[in-house]
DNA sequence: AGGCTAATGTCAGTCGCTGACAGTTGACAA
DNA sequence: TTGTCAACTGTCAGCGACTGACATTAGCCT
């Protein structure tokens, strides 16, 4: 059925992927991402370096892993969120929507905590931040044209989805760093923190700036 | 007077990190960031490798120089705006006031084009555009910072002057891709460019969270 | 069993970057 | 002018991220 074994081979290869982003996170986490070695990441997991560059083209990709899983997550959230909604609406219930989901889907790899904390470390390492902030410019894109398509509007000349998504983004990272510094480092926590910031977004941003609903509509 | 020879030993200094600079540029701009070393540079300048560390902290950072130079003027630029302006609209007075003057304060080390093609290069170099994010993120903090004071918020508890300026910047970024994607990379251009998609900003924005401009006042 | 091929290991080399030490050269006083 | 000091620079050795080339191992399939 859709078990799919895949054969020993492939179980192999997602397992030592899984390790080395398991190992890899642990040691990040524990002692800083610039005082951790690739060659220590690959001793760990028992691999030569060079196998570790054969799944992960740079040690920074490695950080990211499972963040890919989430950006997914979120999109896939989003893309099934009903047209009624509006853009600040729709983005913002995906979030939770994503929220919901994260546990088992992340925990499959890694423990729901070290992913917590693995956030942190990335909001506190300045190439990583670096990474990350880039990372969330491209989603962006992504994310203006799910928004220009779900209000009909032109993606390419009408800025008024990057706006919102620029403001979205924003005030998202905004409650990701508060979330950081207080000392509840749970699920719960950035899911509080989230929704009220959030909440303040709404008022500055939710202009009725959709075409008219239906034809004949004064 | 204010002519300041302050000794050879200073202006020599000056003109190594100058060339540094513009060497550098020329080559980022002319081969790509990736494919020249500092060896390149060091040897380009005549000076050993090691004296090019000892001027800038890593290779990127001299990619940045120029754009140092930038934010600085448009930091002084937005600080002599008046108070009676509104957020959006001292943001926006700035970037055109900081365009008016960076010609002088730019040209001193090198010509205003290669400044125009580096930020091309930055854009459309991927470790550096990530650098440039987070650059960003960090002056955000910053111009949220100023506007807070300028309306009398609370920078920490309200999150109305970071939305506003994530908004703008995102716009910023927008314009800024925008205006390397068509061919023209004169100031000129970027200066229309910005001037247009700043336009939309205002009316999703300008709602008018300033407390009461004077008491007795319904 | 045996051949094919994906996966891995080994080795050498490049490039960014750093610490340590030594040599050179302006600055400044005697 | 001369000598001392401090700043500036060069050289060398070494670490860590990353890559290409080639040899080796080990699932897979007939």
């Amino acid at each position: 059925m859709t078990v799919e074994t895949t054969g020993l081979r492939a179980r192999r290869k997602r397992r030592t992927r899984d390790a080395l982003v398991r190992v890899a996170l642990e040691l990040f986490t524990g002692q800083g991402y610039e005082r951790t070695t690739v060659d220590e990441i690959a001793e760990a997991v028992e691999v030569s370096q060079r196998t570790f560059f054969r799944y992960f083209s740079s040690k920074e990709e490695v950080a990211f892993a499972v963040q890919d899983l989430m950006e997914s997550h979120y999109l896939a959230a989003l893309r099934e969120r009903p047209a009624c909604e509006g853009p600040i609406e729709a983005l913002t219930a995906a979030v939770f929507a994503a929220w919901d989901t994260v546990e088992e889907a992340v925990s499959a790899i890694i423990p729901i905590d070290l992913h917590m904390r693995s956030y942190l470390m990335i909001e506190s390492t300045p190439v990583l931040l670096a990474a990350h902030m880039r990372r969330s410019a491209e989603s962006e894109e992504l994310l203006a044209g799910l928004i220009a398509r779900r209000e009909g509007l032109d993606p390419v000349r009408d800025p008024r989805p990057r706006v919102a998504v620029a403001a979205f983004g924003g005030v998202m990272r905004a409650a990701g760093r508060q979330w950081g510094q207080g000392g509840d480092a749970s699920v719960e926590a950035i899911r509080t923190i989230t929704e009220e910031w959030l909440a303040h977004l709404g008022p500055a941003l939710a202009a009725d700036w959709r075409p008219p609903p239906t034809p004949g509509n004064a």
